[in-house]
Formats: C-alpha cells, structure tokens, sequence
RNA sequence: GGGCGAUUAGCUCAGUGGUUAGAGCGCUCCCCUCACACGGGAGAGGUCCAAGGUUCAAGUCCUUGAUCGCCCACCA
C-alpha cells in the first residue's frame, strides 16, 4: 500500500512536524475544570538566555515521561513551562558581550542598562523555549512564566513586604561573601570552597614600650592593614604578660591593643592572632565583642582602598606580594611556612572571595526553617532518593540567615526606601510618596536587587497566580513533584519548601525526585567554560530526539552519576529504528488485512475492555496467550517502575519486550498465520498483533513521543482522539494474565534455543534444514511440542521432528537435554567431538558445583526449619531438576569419550 | 574536620537478602532469509575492592580498611 516508507527510520522531519503541531493545536493546555485526579509540576526555570544542556534535558525528559504516563492514565495534567532572569549570570552575560562591543555598561547608567538588557532578554529568551518546543515536551505553553514578569514581581513584592513587616527580614551590618568580580556580595551558598595550597606568614608585631614582639600567623598579609588588634588565648600563659598593652602595627604605624579572647587557638600558629574585623568572621564577632573599629582596606573591585595607606590602589595580590617584600625588608618577616587551607571562590566568576563587613539584607531563616523540617519530617513531602532526607536536615538544622541584596543592576529592586531627612526605612508593595516614620518626600528607593532564588522560591504557587485566590492555585497547587537535580537541594528546593509552607501553609510539592547529575566519561561535572559539556541539541539532531530521550531514561538510576555515552544513544536510536521497522511490517501488509475483511474500525479497537483479546477463532493461540500475559505483565511493571522515578527500569522492561519478545518471538511466530486461507485465522491474528502493537506503542509514548505518536497516526486509530498522548496507557489487566501459557512458551523458547544451538555447534548451513527428535517421558510436553510443532520447525530450521518418548542415542548425533525433554539432532560426519567434550565437562562442573551447594544447604537442618517452606520445596524441586540434568549429562559424556576411544584407537 | 556515594564482564552501568549475577556497547563465529545489517542466530567473557561479622541464606545487611568521587565546614 504505502509501499515508499523509508526502510530506516529518519527523526528529523517527522519530530520537527510533531513539536510544530503539538503546539499550534495548544495540545496540552491544561484545564483545571477537566475530570481526573490531578497531576501537575512546575518546570525548574532555566536562565532566558541559557540554551538547553544536557542537565535540563535530563531534567525536561524525566518531568516530560512522568506527566504523559499520567495524562495517559486519565490525569488532569498541569506541566508549567517557564524562565528565570537569572540575576547575577544574565548580568554578567550582558555585561561581558557590552565590553566586547566596547561599552562600559555603568556608562549607560542603571535604566540604560537595565533596558539593554531586557532587548538581549527578547532576542535570546526565546532560544531555550524553542529547545523545550524540540525535545517534545507536553508543557501548557498559554501558562509559560518568567520570574521577572510583572505578575511575578508582585508577587516577590509581597512575600518582601510580609517578611519584612514580621521581622524575618532585615537590614543589618555583618561580614558577608564580596565577589570583587561581580562587584556583588554573595550568599554563603554561592561560594565554593576549594584547597589551596598556600603560604601561612609569621610577623612579628613590636609590643609597644618595650623591645619584645609578638608574632602572628597569617595568610592573607594585606589584611593586616586592616588589623585593629592582635589576640591571644586568655589563659595562655606564654602572653598572659602582654595583655592590655599595644602592638604598634608594621607599614601602618598604628598601635592597635592586645585583647584576649576565648576564640584564639593556643595551638594554631603562634598563638597569636591579629585581628581584622572587617575582613574575617571570627575578627569580626571579636572586633563587636571587644568594641574594634573596623577598617575595611578594600575597594569593591578588588583593589586596595584607601585606608590601606601607601598601598592604596594597588590590586589585593600585588598588595600581598608588596606587603610580604616591605616586611622582609624591615625584618619583621619571621618565616614562612606551606600551608593548606580552604579558600572561597566565587560560583560564577570563581575568583577569589573577599570576606567584607557590609551592610545588607537577610532573611531570618530559622521561623521559616523548623515548619520545612517538620513536613519532610512527617513525611508531608517525599524525597527520593532517600537519603538525601539527611542531607536536607543536615543543612536545615544548621541553616544561617541569608544575604538576599546583590549589588545589581538586573533582577527585582528591593522595595525599600530610604529617607533623606530621617534615615529610616520605608519599605512598601507599591512606592510611597512619603517616609512612613518622618513624612518626608524626600525617598530613595535601596539600589540593590534580590538574590536570584530569592523569586525562584516562590516559583511553585508565583507561577499559578499567588497572592490572588486562582482557580490554578486551587487545583493545580501543591504540585504533585518536583524534579531536578541534587546540586539545587539549597539554592532551591529547601527555599520553596520554606516559602511555600509560609505564604501557602501547604507544602509546594508532595514528592521530590532529585536525579543525578550527567558526568564526563571521565567523572567530571559536565562545564561549558571547561569545554566538556556536551550539547544535547546537536546529539538530538544526530540520532534522533526520542532516541535521546530514550537513553537518558535507560541510563537515569536513582541515586548514581549519570555518564553518557554515544555507543548508547547509537543503542537507543537502533531501538527506534527496530520499533518503526516493526510498524513498517504491518504498513506494507495492510492489504493483506483489507483482503481478509478485517475493517480499519475493528483494528481501531484494539482494546477489548470486557475479555480477552479477540478469540474470533476459537481458543486464543498460546502465542497469543503468552504475548498478551506479557503485555499485561510489562504494563505493571512500567507502572511500578515509573511510580518510584525508576525511570531505566521501565526503559529496560519496554525495550525488552518490544525487541526480544514482540519482534523476535511474537511476529516471527504469527507470521505464517497473517497469510492463513482460512480467513477467520488470519482475521484473528491480524487483529491480534495490531492489539499487541499499539498497546507496546502506548507503553512507549511516554519515552519516545515522536515516533510513537507517528505511528500512531499512521495506523488505524480510535475515533475522537487527537494524539497518542491521550490514548490510555496499558493497564495490567487480568484477563490477560496467562501464566500457564508463559510457562509453556518458555518451554518450546527452550527447545528452539536448543536446537539453534546445536545447529550453531555443528556448523550446519543456516539455509539447510534438518531432521531432529525430541524426547520426553512428560506426556504434556509431548503434546505440547506436537501442538506447536509448524512453529518449533519454522524457527529453528527443522525439516522435521519425531516426538517420543523413549531414550534417545547419543550415537551419531548431537543432544540437548533439559530435566524436562532431550534434543538430538543427527550428525553427519564432521563434527568435533573433543569440543564437545570439553564443552560438557565445563558444563558439568558448574552443575556438579551447584548441585553440592543446593544438596548441602537442604542437608542443613537449621536450613529446613528456619527458611520458608516455599524457598525449601522451590529448592528441593530444582535440586531434582538438575540431578537429571547431570545425569543426563553423564550418560553423554560417557558416550563421547568411548566414542573419541574408539575413533582414536582406530 | 564532619557527612554522603561509588568499587560487579574489556568499557559504561543495572541488580528491591532466596534458583546457575544481568543490560548496552565492544569482541568471536555464522547469515545481506520475503519489517529491519540501526538486522538475525550462536558464543566467549565475572574469586561482585579487601578482611571480619550478622543470617538457615549475603553482590545485597553490619563493622573496619583501601581506592576514587562529591557535599558541607569561619581554625588565622
């Protein structure tokens, strides 16, 4: 009929069509009046101006195969798409490509900036949505978000001005993270701590009045120009002498006092210790506890300021270098020693952290941390992998306030604003007109903007509508689960846990499935600035969307790294090409259906929900019986799989049973059957293998929604649905359960296995067909085999088969013998008798091996009492299998080697 | 300094106490057979990191160690 059909299956043009028209035809709009229990999941927004890597596509993949297996199963589905602005990296994009340009972006003034940035929004925001579009998510496009959009904002206004008015959060002066880079402080979260391999420096400080001096260790000397006293252990009796007296400061001339303080470390370094409030957390809480001043000895590039005296200016490491040269040079350079230590870095730019004293803002995080670690608690939200439960609690339980102000441009201003006549704060949803303590006009709102997942936090119940009452928030809120990866754990997923328990009183998700993340095939994080990222797109464009869709499910094991591979997506798109192949086989046969009546509304009704499958001929074929038991068995287990984010093990069980068991049992099998005279059979078994086709094509869609939803739509289908993704999904259902049949089907796999091999063993011509004969003292095996003989003959190359029931020579021929039926094929001449011996010894050793260990352990009496009685008889009843299979084994080798005797002897 | 994870076939990895430990790729042999060579058939390949322990039973649970990786952490 369609006779041009390509032979191997070409993605490009077929996934291209699909994504277009899935969107145009607004498929998958969400609608919060639709019946069904509901399923629905917020995308964690990618950067706008990201493009798709192979993080998010793990990600989308995941969310995607979740949400159509629940559309499928008559969910109310709700997958909401959506971008994050992305404050510090957009900026620092945006910046980056204005200097390439020659532009000093402060020179276009903050509106300047803010306005370019927004026109590079608009150009290149699109580009990761239209990725989304590619890869053929179900996502409802009409509820697409951005977290810097109007609707948006107000929200994080809200949240801002409630938090504030309850005093959660505040303004205050503390030692925070200065990225010199960024020109930004950044949360404790942002920066990443890394050994380094560094130098410790002793100074000698000269004590005041008197010739003595003390020596402090440190390693970063420029630090000491900001030093405003030295400390020591107030029971350390080495310097018990020197307290309260001065140290006159070397470079600065300045005479800073002795303290002591129960935080110095006798044992660290000399003991001695200078202090720098400014520019380290534990001098800062010393310098408050003992009244220092604070000298802040940096500019906010990085460079020295200008209470660094004759160093002004200078950048922070010419400064050390300067610094360690002008001691050396005076002589107060005591030694100098390597020294490991951990140092900050910065996420994004990954320079050097300046730890600076800086007023800024906070959230009060422990009110919003103790109701978060009671819902995860009682199990209000599930988090799989289990044990990152722990981690969770690790990291809540010793949660610390947030610095949530960035010195930005791009992001959401903090709505604060500051009075010019009684410098008091004024913070509002909407700007005042006056100072709410002085009613003065004279107001300037807070330069800084918030901390990205400042309104990533709220994303769950922002996106649906928060603060209104919506009718999305009602139905669609809490969100069924989130997914993403473990490196957000606390950027993300605790913040909105906290948000979402305190703005909504309900949990944002009730399950959390964080995944691994995808490595290097040698271990390392992927990274674009390290160059061994891989990009998805271009993969997806080589081997096929679904095919990498399908791999990422295959490769996705809770709980380990991910490591991506091409002879793997080579696997998968193989796949894909096996399953269109499949299809290709009904498609050039669909006149052969037409000629024996079959109409295409019976083939579009491949579910027979009362009974079993069509039985227009009679009894249902044990082939049947089995593939439809499979089916059945396979739908159950993808269902149990996908319940618990297994994702690769529903891949494995569909892969498996479409390729190993429809492809290479069920269609060779019914093959001669489709051409059957006697229409009623060839009717039945047409019908029959559409209904195991298109069940194994529901169970795909949700993996490899292209393809599937091709052919889907090339084949005869049910009236009054649009696409496959609103097809149902296979239920396990028990009228198709045949476990007889299974057992069966296994037995005569065996046989034709048996006989494959024996052909293969003695290198018989593929093409040629010989005589074999089979054994069995089991009456049921025998008429079993006679049942299926024209099958057992076809696949296995057999010109004929004698079914018996006595012994079978081993002379002159080749046997195969199981506890249940012995195979012999006769041989002519050559064959190679040795190997054959040595391959029944390895054989019979292995055997002889389990047999001691099973006749041991049934021996044991404390075995036989303790075990359930069904491991016992299940081990009793191979045990009994396997003695015949060695002995059978036994009686062969014997005759062999007399055999080998006597040809050698003659 | 704490914590987590990994160690299973040549490679990359699954494996939910209970028959003879699996997959994909690679490798060997045979086959371009009328859906598919991105295919079909057969095969080789594993003291499950080590040592102890729990258990009737351990790749799987516990302890210790080794190696690798990751996360958290304000010792100058």
């Amino acid at each position: 009929m369609r006779k041009e059909i390509p032979k191997a299956y070409e993605p490009r043009q077929i996934e291209q069509r699909w994504a277009r028209e899935w969107v145009k035809q607004q498929l998958f709009r969400a609608d919060p009046k639709a019946p069904g229990p509901v399923f629905s999941i917020v995308i964690p927004p990618p950067n706008v101006t990201g493009s798709l890597h192979i993080g998010h596509m793990l990600d989308h993949t995941e969310i995607d195969i979740l949400t159509r297996w629940r559309r499928m199963q008559g969910y109310n589905t709700l997958y909401l798409p959506g971008t994050d602005h992305a404050s510090i990296s957009t900026q620092r994009v945006v910046v980056r490509q204005l200097a390439e340009q020659g532009i000093d972006y402060r020179m276009l003034g903050r509106e300047g900036f803010e306005k370019k940035v927004w026109e590079w929004k608009e150009r290149s925001g699109g580009t990761i949505t239209s990725q989304m579009v590619q890869l053929g998510e179900s996502c409802d496009w009409s509820r697409e978000r951005f977290t810097l959009s109007p609707e948006l904002s107000r929200a994080v206004r809200e949240v801002f001005v409630r938090l504030y008015e309850e005093g959660l959060i505040y303004r205050a002066h503390y030692l925070v993270n200065w990225c010199p880079v960024c020109q930004t402080v950044i949360s404790d979260l942002e920066t990443v701590h890394e050994e380094c391999v560094g130098n410790l420096w002793y100074i000698r400080y000269p004590v005041v009045g008197s010739n003595e001096h003390v020596v402090v260790a440190t390693t970063r000397p420029e630090t000491m120009l900001g030093d405003t006293a030295v400390a020591v252990h107030p029971e350390d009796e080495r310097y018990a002498h020197q307290v309260g007296k001065k140290v006159r400061l070397p470079l600065m001339n300045r005479e800073i006092p002795i303290i002591a303080d129960r935080y110095v470390d006798r044992e660290f370094g000399t003991g001695v210790v200078k202090v720098t409030p400014a520019h380290d957390p534990n001098d800062f809480e010393a310098g408050r506890r003992h009244n220092l001043p604070e000298i802040d000895v940096l500019t906010d590039d990085g460079h020295m300021s200008a209470a660094a005296g004759k160093y002004a200016g200078l950048d922070r490491f010419e400064a050390r270098k300067k610094i360690v040269e002008d001691l050396q040079a005076e002589g107060l350079l005591e030694r100098v020693v390597n020294h490991t230590y951990a140092i900050g870095i910065c996420d994004r730019s990954k320079t050097v952290i300046e730890p600076r004293a800086s007023t800024q803002w906070f959230v009060r995080m422990k009110p919003l941390a103790e109701p978060a670690l009671a819902a995860v608690e009682r199990g209000e939200i599930e988090i799989v992998p289990e044990n990152w439960r722990a981690v969770y609690f690790e990291w809540m339980r010793n949660i610390r306030d947030w610095c949530i102000s960035r010195q930005l441009w791009w992001g959401h201003r903090i709505p604060a604003w500051h009075c010019d006549d009684c410098g008091e704060i004024t913070v509002a949803r909407e700007e005042p007109k006056n100072c709410a303590h002085c009613s003065s006009a004279k107001l300037e709102q807070d330069p800084d903007v918030l901390d990205t997942w400042f309104s990533s936090a709220l994303w769950p119940f922002s996106t649906m509508g928060w603060p209104d009452d919506t009718e999305d928030l009602r139905v669609y809120y809490p969100t069924s689960v989130l997914i993403t990866g473990y490196d957000i754990l606390f950027f993300w997923v605790a913040r909105m846990i906290m948000m979402g328990l305190k703005f909504t009183g309900q949990v944002p998700f009730r399950q959390v499935y964080l995944h691994s993340l995808v490595k290097t095939p040698e271990g390392q994080k992927m990274s674009k600035s390290k160059g061994t990222g891989i990009d998805p797109m271009a993969l997806n464009q080589q081997y096929g969307t679904d095919a990498m869709r399908f791999t990422l499910a295959v490769v996705a094991a809770p709980g380990t790294d991910i490591i991506l591979t091409d002879d793997r997506i080579r696997s998968s798109r193989a796949f894909a090409n096996k399953i269109w192949n499949a299809a290709r086989f009904l498609f050039v046969n669909l006149h052969k259906i037409e000629a024996v009546g079959v109409t295409a509304e019976e083939l579009a009704a491949p579910e027979v929900r009362s009974a079993a499958p069509h039985r227009h001929a009679g009894t249902l074929e044990l082939v049947d019986r089995w593939i439809f038991s499979r089916a059945s068995r396979v739908s159950a287990e993808v269902n149990a799989a996908l319940e618990q984010f297994r994702f690769h093990e529903a891949a494995h069980v569909v892969y498996h049973f479409f390729w190993g068991e429809f492809c290479d049992w069920y269609i060779e099998w019914v093959k001669p059957r489709l051409d059957s005279p006697d229409r009623d059979v060839a009717r039945t078994a047409w019908r029959n293998l559409f209904a195991v086709f298109h069940t194994a094509l529901r169970l795909l869609h949700p993996f490899m929604p292209f393809l599937t939803e091709e052919l889907w739509h090339r084949l005869p289908r049910r009236p009054g649905i649009r696409s496959i993704a609103f097809d149902r999904f296979p239920e396990p259902r028990e009228v198709w359960q045949y476990e007889q049949a299974e057992k069966q089907m296994a037995l005569i796999q065996k046989i034709i296995g048996d006989a494959r091999e024996i052909r293969a063993d003695l290198k018989l011509d593929p093409k040629k067909k010989v005589a074999a004969e089979i054994s069995s003292t089991d009456s049921s095996v025998r008429a079993l085999v006679e049942a299926h003989r024209e099958p057992i003959l076809r696949l296995a190359m057999l010109s004929e088969l004698q079914i018996g029931s006595g012994h079978l020579s081993p002379k002159g021929g080749a046997i195969r013998s199981t506890a249940q039926f012995d195979l012999r094929i006769p041989y002519g001449k050559a064959i190679d008798v040795r190997a054959e011996v040595v391959r029944l010894r390895k054989e019979m050793e292995k055997l002889a091996r389990d047999l001691e260990s099973k006749q041991n352990r049934l021996a044991d009496e404390a075995f036989r009492s303790r075990a359930p009685e069904e491991i016992v008889r299940s081990l009793e009843l191979t045990l009994r299998e396997r003695q015949v299979e060695y002995k059978k084994l036994v009686e062969r080798l014997a005759q062999l080697e007399s055999d080998l005797g006597a040809s050698s002897a003659g």
